[in-house]
DNA sequence: ACCTGAACACCGTTCAAGT
DNA sequence: ACCTGAACACCGTTCAAGT
């Protein structure tokens, strides 16, 4: 067994995984990472003063993934590409917009990330409030539908996984009724958002946000 | 001690106010509420088959607040009010915008909210396709600005209350990084996020929104 | 029908003790 | 300097047992 010597970035790559393992962020435990690297729970403590800390090393790593687009390029091209990559880095290492939600923004990576892009605003014309805003609507918006994919495929597992027959009845029960009470607009909304891919789903999402930017600057 | 009878509505007012008092929605327990009402953790068991079902049951108590506005004014002021109706609701409710993340929609009047929402844009002359991608955008940024919100102020509080020595070094880092590294969009940032309430961040975000599904129905 | 108590398998964190 | 083991204060959930 060469047991190699534990470091802060091994134990952040390790985690990574097990995150990755895990069916939601709350089910990501020191223990289990512990397990994994063969040592003792108390032994992360050495080189992380709490979970808090791990967490942030993570969200960190995550955050340096995300390239910049070609400044060169028309603004909304620009911001299309970079939150493009964004969801597909949320979506590719699950978990990790709740990651960004649990934790503080607090590296040069994330606070650089975030600077950038209110700076593609500000260098297209838009005021420095203007540019603050959009970003976090946009980043809100994001984040929310990450969140809200990520649970529900928690769901779905859970349901074939394991018994969780009483999810299984809430799901039955929104088509009973939708159809039950006539509700029209919701059956068609279920027909769509299968139809879609997520990214799709996002994608539109996004077009109205810059749509609404564009109608901000003419009038 | 006149022990009054325990029941399902009880038990869910008593877990509204013990997650009220809770920093947030993973404080919240069933030992916590079991407490309150002066009884076992396990009792609760006899009346909801899981702590999942607990949670259904308050986010639908929670969703049953939320009023219709008139149907005969303006589908953007009828989305405003309703979106505003939301936006207060999960303000003065602590971590319920969670609690609707965390939950099924598979309840009478969540379905039924939905599909209102939907029902509003789609009489305005928006295909159901569009109106159920303008919902769910909406939604998403609303989620992800309360929960944000929510992130913030757990934080806060437990640097005040408790040590957080950790939290409170990630904060300073903040405005250290942005300064040394000459982050300006982010100082401005800052800045005004200082100056804006959180309903005016909210209020702008929706109205890009609104103005992105204007342009779309004009183009 | 309703409620308890003990138990199980989990958590994060601390700290005296080992090497 | 690095790591362990036991302990503490928590979790959700189950289930035999009580009334």
């Amino acid at each position: 067994m060469p047991k190699s010597k534990i470091s802060r970035p091994q134990i952040i790559q390790v985690s990574l995984k097990t995150l990755a393992n895990c069916q939601s962020l709350d089910q990501f435990s020191m223990r289990k990472v512990a397990t994994t690297l063969q040592i003792d729970a108390s032994t992360i403590y050495w080189y992380f003063e709490s979970k808090q800390a791990i967490l942030q090393a993570m969200a960190d790593e995550i955050a340096a993934q995300i390239s910049f687009p070609d400044a060169n390029l028309d603004w909304k091209t620009q911001l299309t590409q970079l939150f493009n990559n964004l969801f597909d880095v949320y979506t590719t290492h699950p978990h990790t917009a709740e990651l960004m939600i649990e934790t503080i923004p607090s590296s040069e990576v994330r606070l650089a990330l975030m600077n950038h892009i209110i700076g593609i605003l500000v260098d297209a014309g838009f005021s420095e409030t203007q540019g603050s805003a959009a970003m976090s609507t946009i980043d809100f918006f994001l984040t929310g539908l990450v969140i809200d994919l990520s649970k529900e495929r928690q769901f779905r597992t859970e349901i074939n996984d394991k018994q969780a027959a009483y999810l299984h009845e809430q799901v039955t029960q929104i088509h009973q009724i939708t159809h039950d009470e006539h509700l029209v607009h919701m059956q068609n909304s279920v027909k769509s958002r299968n139809s879609e891919s997520a990214k799709q789903q996002f994608e539109a999402g996004l077009k109205l946000i810059l749509k609404g930017l564009v109608a901000d600057k003419e009038g």
